[in-house]
DNA sequence: TCAAAAGTGTTTTACCTACACCCATGC
DNA sequence: GCATGGGTGTAGGTAAAACACTTTTGA
């Protein structure tokens, strides 16, 4: 392990004590599932996140991010806390990137401040990541069940927990799926995706009736063959109804 | 103009590039009001804020703002966005606070850096406010009505502005009031509370049966008395199931 | 006594809930 | 053919929206 190996970050060129995290969600096999990505010679995980350019945006910046481990652009991103504990600082683990040699030690002092981090949550399509990307300082980014999740860094599992919280509360004003569900897709494959979020199951019909009359769906001629029993109609969303709703919310919740 | 009235500000103690702002509202005679500081030597207004010491939370600075300014503790304090952009610096003011001689020169640097700052709104009751305290930077400190805000400094007005939305959209799911009205008020009051923050007029009677509905009020024995027209009942809220209501949220909207 | 605001009630309509039934498909 | 999941319809309850009427008070 050189010197060639040591992460060059220019610490001059950043916002001290600031950082961002991205909770990035995925749907698959019925599982609601998040990008971690496993620190280098350890097995704590930790959100996808970066630092922010003293010359960007915020917001930017966690576009960024998304773009690096996903290669997704332009997807539903959404900023929702920020957490500003003073017991977020990474002593313990900024002394374990030294010892591992994957760290500068000059670095030691900015690694180690309290660093307040902006949560956002993206939804993604899960089968349009191709190759989830570690960063830097990680060896492994995959997807992780949210019911099963392995052990993280910091207070990154109540983040997690938060942005699921959220995601939940939007649900009552928003539809969601435009990004989280392969371009076309069955109603009860979107109500599959809700019933995850939402972590309770929902009458088949009354869950038809009233996504439907959302009217945010067109129906495609097509149905979903080679499954087994019968063909399921295939849907896709009305983009510019669906970005109404998303814009001007519903009215009433589940 | 002489030295012990410059502020003096431990730099090193904080933070760097991190602020918060507090959108404190106020309800009074039918009017939906804001706290704002007018800065010294000038007619520019800001939002109530300060930084963050490196060793306290910020949710908790955000604590230590209201109660410096309103002396009120223990009331509505939310946490609802993360202002982030490029241009959030302070060049323009922190010049004019040098030239007044209001700021030693040495701090120049620090405060005119990029600043991204929490937003917070409180509600509180407007008539508790006996006395609103600028701080060391400013000379006034008032209630100034949302619809009629003065000149504000950086982006405090989008803030505001999306202080009010985020209200706006709580009101769906949590009741408001508490911290707003006087401890005893009548349900016409009330409505005209909701009837400020949403912008639009409500039926009476529909909202009468809705708010009661939502069992969070409690009738006393006494009525308004000395108004015109018929004497309205007072009522206070039933604060357990108040705060039950807030942290558990309603079903639908409005 | 009268205008204006407060309290109470009713009708209509829409939606949510909880069901039952038939249809298509793979095994 | 039969179990399983998908599409469709319907009756009952609840709540929201849109109303009218009576009561109380100060001027």
């Amino acid at each position: 392990m050189n010197k060639k190996e040591e992460v060059a970050i220019q610490v001059e060129d950043l916002q001290p004590g600031l950082s961002i995290d991205c909770v990035i969600f995925g749907f698959h096999e019925n599982e609601l599932k998040v990008l971690l990505l496993r620190l280098k010679n350890s097995d704590i995980w930790a959100l996808p996140g970066g630092f922010v350019n003293k010359e960007i945006d915020v917001d930017q910046e966690a576009i960024h991010v998304l773009k690096n481990r996903t290669g997704l652009e332009s997807i539903f991103l959404h900023q929702f806390h920020l957490f500003g504990s003073v017991s977020r600082n990474n002593t313990y683990h900024t002394n374990h990137l030294i010892e591992q040699k994957l760290l500068d030690p000059n670095l030691k002092e900015w690694f180690a401040q309290r660093f307040v981090t902006v949560g956002y949550y993206a939804l993604v399509e899960y089968s349009k990541v191709e190759e989830p990307t570690p960063d830097l300082l990680s060896e492994a980014c995959e997807w992780c069940a949210i019911n099963d999740l392995p052990n993280l860094m910091l207070d990154h599992k109540d983040i997690i927990l938060e942005a699921h919280a959220t995601l939940k509360k939007e649900l009552n004003h928003q539809p969601i799926g435009l990004n989280l569900l392969p371009e076309k897709f069955t109603i009860p494959e979107l109500q599959s995706l809700y019933e995850t979020v939402l972590e309770k199951k929902l009458d088949r019909r009354n869950f038809r009736r009233k996504m439907l009359g959302y009217d945010i769906l067109i129906q495609t001629n097509e149905k979903r063959t080679g499954v087994a029993h019968k063909a399921p109609d295939l849907y896709k969303f009305d983009q510019e109804k669906y970005h109404l709703a998303i814009s001007q919310g519903f009215k009433s919740g589940w």
